[in-house]
DNA sequence: GTTCATTAATTGGCCGACCAAAAATCCGGG
DNA sequence: CCCGGATTTTTGGTCGGCCAATTAATGAAC
């Protein structure tokens, strides 16, 4: 519920309820600033139906590709998440730690870890699933089919714009 | 390396060939993942358009703000920005510590702290104006008026979906 | 005036994510 | 065989961001 601006010249008028997300004030860029709410808002409803499995937010892909691809290198995750190297090594350490995952060195190139799952139960591999696709419908609820279409390549478009290569 | 295929013109459909990384296989969610990706994106462009002035992606929203609409109590600024207030209280300090805000207790609420901008080169206020301006012009390069106030509020929707809370 | 719920801010803990630098290994050329 | 470049991963540093718990001050109800 978005709501007034109240945004004049008032230096501290702290009276006004300004529950709202801003408006141009704060926002040189109103896209702008609706991405990174957007990224916020699925950020945090991934936090919210990945905590009862243990997991967190980014996590469920990284398992999810194990789970479906079996043993992985960290480099083919990394480029596969389109993550930085270093973000993926402390992320599959925690998963680690907390039983997820197992590494093993590479036989092949001694250089390189074997990323796999842990035998895992069913039931938690079809509830993560279950949570991608929860967060999934509730991203796109009220689009028709074509309209989700457009976004994704909207999307698409806009991270090739930003894409700095 | 992944072929960015730079094409200009809205390619329907038509490139089912591997983009990036992932495919449907991490992805339980093409929308999750390309908000992800978007994100990502904007997120390191920003950092690349604000290093050269010593500020960090989202300090720029904030210190826009102060030097918009004046001196701001914190809770003030959460709200407005939509973070958590220890967030806030932490980019405040960071911004304090890197000489760009100064706080004093609020006369009429000690319990407040008001956040205000230190006297600024109106240089640096036009560069950082500037950079927000240059990333929201990448960011909707190759869209006409009306697909970006249709993309505006496509986002909105998609935050109204999943902050349900 | 005392009490209690509310609000503002902070701190500790943790994760995601980047960069930069470093260690270990692989590999091709001289 | 040896060496320098490339690859794989880790670690240190710093930010953004959340939650939970805490401290301090406000304010309203009793």
């Amino acid at each position: 519920m978005p709501g007034p601006d109240s945004s004049t010249t008032a230096p501290v008028g702290a009276d006004r309820a300004a529950t709202a997300p801003c408006r141009e004030v704060v926002e040189g860029g109103r896209i702008s600033h609706a991405i990174a709410r957007v990224a916020r808002a699925h950020r945090v409803t991934a936090a919210h139906l990945l905590r009862p499995f243990g997991m967190y937010r980014g996590q469920d892909a990284l398992m999810t590709r194990l789970w479906e691809a079996g043993p992985q290198r960290q480099s083919e995750l990394n480029k596969l998440l389109g993550l930085d190297p270093s973000t993926v090594s402390r992320m599959v350490q925690r998963l680690e730690h907390a039983g997820f995952v197992r590494r093993r060195s590479d036989p092949d190139d001694s250089r390189a870890l074997l990323v796999e799952a842990t035998p895992t139960d069913e039931a938690l591999i079809r509830d993560v699933e279950q949570a991608r696709q929860d967060l999934e419908r509730r991203a796109l609820a009220g689009f028709t089919d074509i309209e989700r279409s457009v976004l994704a390549r909207v999307l698409a478009h806009v991270e090739r714009n930003l894409t700095v290569d």
